[in-house]
DNA sequence: AGCACGCCGACT
DNA sequence: GTCGGCGTGCTC
């Protein structure tokens, strides 16, 4: 269903009333009278609003439900290009899909408000007249002849090409040797380029290449391939066969600050940067990317899942990498899966979605087997690399010795890759220095004061900090409750302790802590990167963030601390996201010729996701999870949508928990279980309470939600949020 | 999301 | 007697 056939907008003129969504957290559209420039569907104004002015989008016709009387007139229409059709249609899809104000989905498209407003002037340096006597100096004549040989630059950038310090071309503007013109703004994104030559691809990864390159509507592919297969080359493969029919192209990855390896790549096959979107970037940037994506002069696109809202006009491909991460799940404001939504932008825009992991998500994979997504093979890792060979510790029979975390195979294991010139990487998903901080004398625990959780000690920032709202305090002298003096004991271990231990047992060897709190920011993470690839590193310690897309030619051992860690809690997706993550983190050991090795400390060598990794017998462990789903009429066999109730009183939030259970709604096939206190009982200050609502394939959620928080509304201070497909749950 | 309106405590 | 705290409610 190809939806590229443009219909002529339709146009509004003076005195007809339009609907304008604003970007706020309204129920819906508002309605304004056309003043005297005419407007369309898309067109970005700015309307009256209480007093003040507010940004909108026209989304359509007026609605007429609101007095004649009481109608504003659209103050103007601003210079940023229309919203296309697509992005509209989507924005309301999603707001209909996750119960969320369609003004607060739009926000998200025009987060940026500064791009819609008419571009700066750009100015260039042009030679002029010069003066009679103008004072010629060697920078002065390598300014001129720089000024001379191209078409007009900014003083920066003309200061840069001739080599000379900003002061210089200011100096002989205010001579008159130079004069301002206005010019185009330089362009931030070359067109990447198509005609380089391609990596050589393996015939699997060619056929895969193929099919994904040859021109289609919307289709939805998972590109499955184990760690090392050459994922990336294939997709790139389709983003050129986008690039070749003129359409952009919108890679999503799950964590975008830390891909500085899947950047030179990219570079390596179209020999320009692509345009990078994620939260982080400053706010000129993020003017200056908006505005390129809107124009189409950035033709691909790398983001984090908010990259979904920009303005393509010509979107012709959206690939998800790591499509089963969870990071693509936003929990907090519109919740909505990146993925998910990925798929519904295709729909909408008629183009082809291409899903890619290594251990894709019982969701992606129910899809494939129902028919509705195609499926790509990767069997091998290229270039006949060997998989990495994974064996448990036991840790019953061989356990640490005490006080310690690391078993005595494991660090045998490590002394020899050590001995090797090779590297090691302990991988434990635990932040800080110790899980748990208690009083030996009384068993005090320090606790956050906004959070039910306890606060974690991380001994590099000399800090006790809460994992949940990133409270801190300074570790107490002495303990507050039976005022013990040192008394603190750290209990169980952190990344930091196992550094820790790896410098005690390892005494030669190079250490690196890499945790999202050791290294902060993108160029913290490349640079820690870039030792480790260099290897001045030898043994490796780190959190997931050293799981996600790096890939070290020397590393060659894997050792995962804890095994067992994301097994605990009882959470519907537990085992499914451990294997996951433990495959992603076994892909580390090993690439191109050396085998790479990987060993588990687990308590429960039986367990079956352990037996799974072991055998690398994906299918029946997935096989078997499904399974369970299945009878359990969870998700993908079932529907399932949390509610959380919240307020800063418990009282009064467990009275209004109950009055929503009283109206919860009742029909076949569907089931409300609750409420029951939410997982994180009081967050940043704030009690919850959950409801969670469970639903065959059949019945409309949606609805009933609706239907339900009509019929039981909630005032301020208490907050419901919804959240359709929730992600995690205890 | 802002912003005004409105009703109860510490100051000129 | 006022200034101002933020709870509540509205914006076409």
């Amino acid at each position: 269903m190809p939806s590229a056939v443009a219909k002529p907008a339709q146009i509004f003129y003076a005195d007809s009333v339009v609907a304008v969504l604003l970007p706020l957290p309204l129920a819906g559209a508002y309605d304004y009278r056309v003043g005297d420039c005419p407007v369309a569907a898309g067109d970005v104004v700015a309307v009256p609003l209480a007093g003040r002015e507010s940004l909108g989008v026209v989304w359509g016709a007026g609605r007429g439900d609101v007095a004649p009387a009481r109608l504003k007139t659209i103050l103007r229409r601003l210079p940023a290009r229309p919203l296309p059709e697509a992005v509209r249609r989507f924005v309301d899809w999603v707001a209909a899909y996750t119960l969320a104000a369609p003004g607060a989905v739009l926000k998200m498209a025009i987060s940026v408000p500064q791009a819609l407003e008419a571009a700066a002037m750009h100015r260039g340096c042009r030679l002029s007249e010069p003066p009679a006597a103008l004072k010629m100096t060697e920078a002065r004549r390598k300014v001129l002849a720089a000024a001379a040989a191209r078409p007009p630059l900014s003083p920066a950038d003309l200061a840069r090409e001739a080599g000379v310090g900003p002061a210089v071309v200011r100096s002989l503007l205010e001579a008159g040797a130079l004069t301002l013109v206005p010019m185009a703004p330089p362009p931030l994104f070359e067109p990447p380029r198509t005609d380089l030559p391609a990596p050589v691809l393996s015939d699997g990864q060619a056929a895969a290449a193929a099919q994904l390159a040859a021109p289609q509507d919307f289709a939805v592919w998972l590109l499955d391939g184990v760690t090392g297969s050459g994922k990336t080359e294939v997709y790139f493969e389709a983003v050129a066969a986008a690039l070749n029919r003129g359409r952009q192209a919108l890679v999503l990855l799950p964590e975008i600050a830390l891909s500085a390896q899947w950047l030179g790549r990219f570079v390596r096959r179209f020999g320009v940067e692509p345009a990078v979107w994620h939260s982080e970037l400053s706010d000129a940037r993020r003017r200056d990317t908006w505005r390129a994506v809107a124009d189409g002069t950035a033709r691909v696109v790398v983001g984090a899942r908010s990259a979904l809202f920009l303005p393509f006009p010509d979107l012709g491909l959206i690939v998800v990498d790591e499509e089963h991460d969870g990071a693509f799940k936003q929990e907090e404001g519109v919740t909505y899966h990146a993925r998910d939504m990925a798929v519904v932008r295709g729909r909408i825009g008629g183009l082809p979605v291409v899903l890619a992991s290594a251990t894709p998500s019982l969701e992606t994979l129910a899809n494939v087997q129902a028919g509705r997504y195609g499926r790509l093979h990767l069997p091998d890792r290229h270039a006949g690399a060997a998989l990495p060979e994974i064996a448990l510790i036991d840790l019953r029979r061989t356990p640490p010795p005490r006080g310690f975390w690391l078993a005595p195979p494991l660090t045998a294991a490590i002394q020899e890759t050590l001995d090797r010139g090779e590297q090691a990487m302990l991988f434990l998903n635990r932040r800080g220095y110790a899980p748990l901080t208690l009083c030996r004398k009384c068993g005090y625990r320090l606790q956050c004061p906004h959070c039910t959780a306890w606060l974690v000690e991380h001994r590099q920032a000399g800090r006790m900090v809460c994992h949940h709202c990133g409270h801190y305090v300074r570790p107490p002298d002495r303990c507050p409750d039976c005022e013990a003096p040192d008394s603190f004991v750290a209990c169980g271990p952190g990344v930091e302790r196992v550094a820790e231990e790896a410098i005690h047992r390892f005494p030669g060897a190079r250490v690196g802590l890499m945790a999202s709190d050791t290294v902060s920011g993108p160029h913290a993470a490349a640079e820690f990167v870039r030792r480790v690839a260099d290897h001045e590193i030898d043994l490796l310690v780190g959190t997931q963030i050293v799981a996600k897309g790096y890939h070290f030619p020397m590393l060659t051992l894997v050792g995962v601390v804890d095994a067992d860690l994301g097994l605990e809690g009882g959470d519907l997706r537990a085992a499914e996201r451990t294997f996951q993550l433990l495959s992603q983190v076994a892909g580390r050991a090993g690439r191109a010729e050396r085998p790479g090795r990987v060993l588990l400390q687990t308590f429960q060598p039986d367990h079956p996701v352990m037996r799974a990794l072991v055998a690398g017998d994906r299918d029946t462990f997935i096989a078997a999870e499904a399974e369970c789903r299945r009878d359990a009429a969870m998700p993908p066999f079932g529907r399932l949508a949390a509610l959380i109730v919240s307020g800063p009183d418990a009282t009064l939030l467990d009275e209004h928990a109950r009055r929503l259970a009283r109206c919860a709604p009742q029909a076949e096939g569907l089931q409300v279980i609750g409420p029951a206190p939410a997982p994180m009982a009081l967050l940043r200050g704030r009690h919850r309470r959950r409801f969670l609502v469970k639903a065959t394939r059949s019945v409309n959620l949606q609805e009933a939600l609706r239907q339900w928080l009509a019929a039981c509304p909630t005032k301020q201070p208490l907050r419901v949020q919804v959240d359709i497909d929730p992600y995690s749950f205890g």
